[in-house]
DNA sequence: CTCCTGCGGTTACACAGCGTTACCAAATGA
DNA sequence: TCATTTGGTAACGCTGTGTAACCGCAGGAG
C-alpha cells in the first residue's frame, strides 16, 4: 500500500483558516507534505484525487462535523484504513470517547502543542503500517481486483492475464495501474496520477506519466496502438475505462 | 489467530495496589480477563507464561520504570507487537511524547476516568486486532509459523521445508526471515528491516540488507532468479508476500 | 482545405537502484 | 593458535525510470 521512503502526505481538515495554516506550516517544516482544507466536501474531493497517509480532522465544524465525516471515511473501503487524528474541544471527555469509538486512531484536545501533535502523528503513522488481517478464511478480502479479464493482486503486487499468466510489471507500472484501478471511469490528470502513483508532485514539463502510460499500455492493451483500457483525454489526462470488481 | 470471540487478556502493571485493584475490577466487569502485577519483574514473568493482548503500564514506578520496560518489550520479538497503554503523571507533556516515541500505543494522564481507559483499550485492541503474532510467552502456542509450506519454529530457531527437511540459516538470515514473517504483506524499507532484524540503523550507502535478502532468497525461493516470496519494490524496499499462519 | 500550433506517443539516453559475486575482517570454535 | 563461518563492503553489470528529443496527429485559424 505505501512505500515508506516516500514523504507522508497529511490532510488537515479545519474550518479555522488560521489554525489550518499554522498547523500546515509547522508540519511542513517537519518534513511532511501537507494539504489543508476547510470542510468535509473539500476533504472528500482531495481524497478522491490524491493519496493521503493520515487525516487530522477537527471535530467541531460548520456543516458536517468530524464524527460524521469519520464514520463516512470508515464506511468506504478506499479510506477505511486511513488513520485519523481527531481534534476535539478541550475537556469534553464524551467527545473523546465517541471519537475513539467512531474509529479515530487518536485524538488531541485543543489547545494542543504542535510538538505533541507531531509526536502523535509519528506514532500513528508508525503503527498504521501494522500488518494486514491475516485471517484463516483464505486470504483477506478485496486483495484481488478484476477488470477485463485481468486480475491484480494487491498483497502480492502481481498482475495476471485472463489465462492466468503472470505479467511482469515494474514498480512504476504497477503503482500507476493501481492508481487507475482505484479510480476507474474517471479522467485523471497528470498531477493526480503522479500523486496517486508516485506520491510526488509534478515539475514543469514533467512528462514521466506519459512515458509510464505508454509502457503500461504496451503490457496490458490488446492493441497498444489503439488503446481501449487506458484512453487519452486530450487536454485532460487519462481515463481507465473498464469496470473494476473486487473479490478474493 | 486472535479471534474476536476470545476474551482479551489485559495485564495491568502499577505499583499502587489500590489503583491496580480498582482498574482490574472495572475492566473485569466490562468483559476482559485481567491480571494485575506490581512491577516489571512480575510483568516479565507473566508475559513468559501467559498470552497477553494488551499491557496497561504505569510510567512512574519504583525500580525499573515504565519507559524502560516499554523499550525492553519492544526489543524482544515475542512482545514487540503487544500493545501498550502508558499511564503517566498528569500534565507532563514530555513524558507523553517520550512515551509515544518509546513505542507505547497510547497514553493516559492520571487521574483518568475508567470509561476513558475502557474506550482507549477498545480502540487499541481494535487497531491491533489479528496481528500474525499476538504477544505471548515463549512457552505458549504460536511458536511455529507456516507460510507457503515452510515452517519456522521460533523457539528452536529452525526452518523446515514442506517435506520436513531442515534448512540451515545463519543468524542474520534467520533474523531477517523472522522480520519478514512477522510483517507479511507489507513493504518494508531497508531501515525498517535493519532495525527489525539487526537492531541497528543504516549508515549511508548501507547495502547489507540487499546482500542478506539475496542470501535468504537463495535458500527459500523456488527460483531465486524470479523471487515470489520476497519481492523487491523498487524505491520502496522488500515485500514478503505469503500469508502467515501461526500454530503449534 | 491548408497551415500552424501544441499536445501526446514513442524512442534514446543517462543515471540511479538493485542483484550478485568477490573479498576481507570479525566472530566462532576446535 | 589456526580453521571455519559469518556478515559487511566494494565492485560490476543489469534493469527501471525520468528527461529530452523527435515525430505524428488533432484541431483551430485563416
Amino acid at each position: 500500500m505505501v512505500g515508506m521512503d516516500r514523504i507522508p502526505h497529511l490532510l488537515v481538515v479545519d474550518d479555522d483558516r488560521e489554525i489550518r495554516s499554522l498547523v500546515a506550516q509547522f508540519l511542513t517544516k517537519h518534513g511532511f507534505r501537507v494539504t489543508g482544507v476547510k470542510d468535509g466536501a473539500e476533504m472528500l474531493r482531495t481524497l478522491d484525487s490524491a493519496r493521503v497517509d493520515l487525516i487530522v480532522l477537527d471535530l467541531m465544524m460548520p456543516g458536517e462535523d468530524g464524527l460524521s465525516l469519520c464514520r463516512r471515511l470508515r464506511a468506504v473501503p478506499a479510506t477505511a484504513q486511513t488513520p485519523v487524528i481527531m481534534l476535539t474541544a478541550m475537556g469534553e471527555e464524551t467527545d473523546r470517547i465517541v471519537g475513539l469509538e467512531m474509529g479515530a486512531d487518536d485524538y488531541l484536545a485543543k489547545p494542543f502543542s504542535p510538538r505533541e501533535l507531531l509526536a502523535r502523528i509519528k506514532a500513528v503513522l508508525r503503527r498504521a503500517s501494522a500488518p494486514p488481517v491475516a485471517g484463516g478464511g483464505g486470504g483477506g478480502a478485496g486483495t484481488v481486483m478484476r477488470f477485463e479479464g485481468w486480475s491484480l493482486d494487491i498483497t502480492k503486487r502481481e498482475l495476471r492475464s485472463a489465462d492466468g499468466v503472470l505479467v511482469q510489471l515494474s514498480a512504476g507500472e504497477y503503482d500507476l495501474l493501481v492508481a487507475f484501478v482505484e479510480h476507474p471511469q474517471r479522467v485523471l490528470n497528470r498531477d493526480q496520477l503522479l500523486d496517486l502513483a508516485r506520491g510526488r508532485s509534478a515539475v514543469p514539463f514533467d512528462r514521466s506519466v506519459d512515458v509510464q502510460v505508454s509502457r503500461l499500455r504496451r503490457k496490458i492493451e490488446p492493441d497498444p496502438a489503439e488503446p481501449t483500457l487506458i484512453k487519452t483525454v486530450r487536454g485532460g489526462g487519462y481515463l481507465f475505462t473498464p469496470t473494476v470488481s473486487a473479490g478474493a
